[in-house]
DNA sequence: AATAAAATGCCCCATTTGGGTAATTGCCTG
DNA sequence: CAGGCAATTACCCAAATGGGGCATTTTATT
């Protein structure tokens, strides 16, 4: 049967909460956490070898930061977890954090039962988020609710990120070149840019398409 | 005291499953179901009135889909939280719910204590998600893998998407504009398109930048 | 009814872009 | 060590783009 331990490893620079971590987990069954580290540079020395499943990575280290910590594992432990281990949730260490390949997000006073389910969930092929962040994540994927540009030049604007130019959008659209220009002149105006690439991209930024 | 029940509208055709999860929902302590509908043209109807806490919806159901049907609704009630209930975790459906505005997503073999912990959590402000979905929606911010651009070529390409011209890359990277386009070129050859606007959409669409 | 905003259309002109082609250098891999 | 690829530079030319201004009609919205 699958009596097999989930192999944790935790880097954290404060003593205290490191070590306590270490024995709540270790002393859980089902767990071991064997190899803990008090900062990012000595985690990359040795980690490979101690081919963890799970690494709960602190974000705010001395030296090299967590998230840097995850970019440079990941690809030596491709099968591993890891889950960020932080004190706030600011939207843009979030974010930087899934980017560089985080798969679990947890506030630190997550209490340790929650912590060891967190631990078995992202084993299980899951993601396991504090409320708050997940909440974040999830609105991050809604449009903007005041959108400065009309129906007809978001219509506009959806073509010209798909890369269509003048006399194309004006075919689909029905109407002449010209028109289109004017409201690609109104757009520009209204996102205050000057090209195709940049209108797109802040468009895309500002989740208006 | 918060002795405020949650109260709580589905969305369902399936009679037998929406009869079910109503009783099971309304005969918790600190919840209410009072309101259900068989689909969303009936609880376009009234639900504004019946004002839940928060809406189940099913994302399969005849004439309009649940993620039309959120749409519609949420303006309605901006205070409103939707969960999403579906059988399968298909990818795209997953991310157009989260762009409709639904702030949860669950699969329908979620059992009953837990869908009423997820309504508890939505309601809290976080975001309840079944884990396969969680994980697919973590994942989906990390940059892809096998990226077709050398270094070089993303470095052009990130200066692309900010709105840069020839030039402008040329002076930033101290290199000659006629070498900015050769990259550029070497650029829309892989990404297998023909303009700025292209380049940048593909590239984000694929994770390159 | 008045006003504003949006949608439609047109012109001129300078700048930018994109396609084609070619060559040199340096690094890495088989 | 040879071939391949990345990075670099260069030139010609046609097409597309962006800035400026202007005018009419339709559609809200007050």
């Amino acid at each position: 049967m699958t009596e097999e331990k989930i192999h944790v490893a935790i880097v954290e620079d404060e003593d205290e909460i490191r070590e306590l971590m270490q024995q709540i987990i270790d002393r859980s069954p089902g767990f071991a956490c064997k190899h803990v580290y008090k900062d990012c540079e000595s985690a990359l020395e040795s980690i490979k070898s101690a081919l963890p499943d799970v690494v709960l990575m602190d974000i705010q280290l001395p030296g090299m930061s967590g998230i840097e910590g995850i970019e440079k594992m990941k690809p030596e432990l491709p099968d591993t977890d890891f889950i960020m281990l932080t004190i706030r949730d600011e939207e843009d260490i979030v974010f930087r954090s899934l980017c560089a390949g985080a798969t679990g997000y947890l506030l630190k006073d997550t209490p340790p039962v929650k912590l060891l389910a967190s631990i078995r969930e992202v084993r299980e092929g899951g993601s396991p988020m504090s409320p708050g962040i997940a909440r974040k994540i999830a609105i991050s994927f809604q449009p903007s609710k005041d959108n400065p540009l009309s129906e007809r030049e978001k219509e506009v604007l959806t073509w010209l990120a798909n890369g269509e130019n003048y006399s194309t959008i004006s075919t689909k659209l029905f109407i002449s070149g010209n028109t289109v220009r004017a409201h690609i002149k109104s757009i520009y105006r209204k996102l205050q840019v000057n090209s195709r690439a940049q209108a797109v991209i802040t468009a895309i930024k500002q989740k208006l398409i």
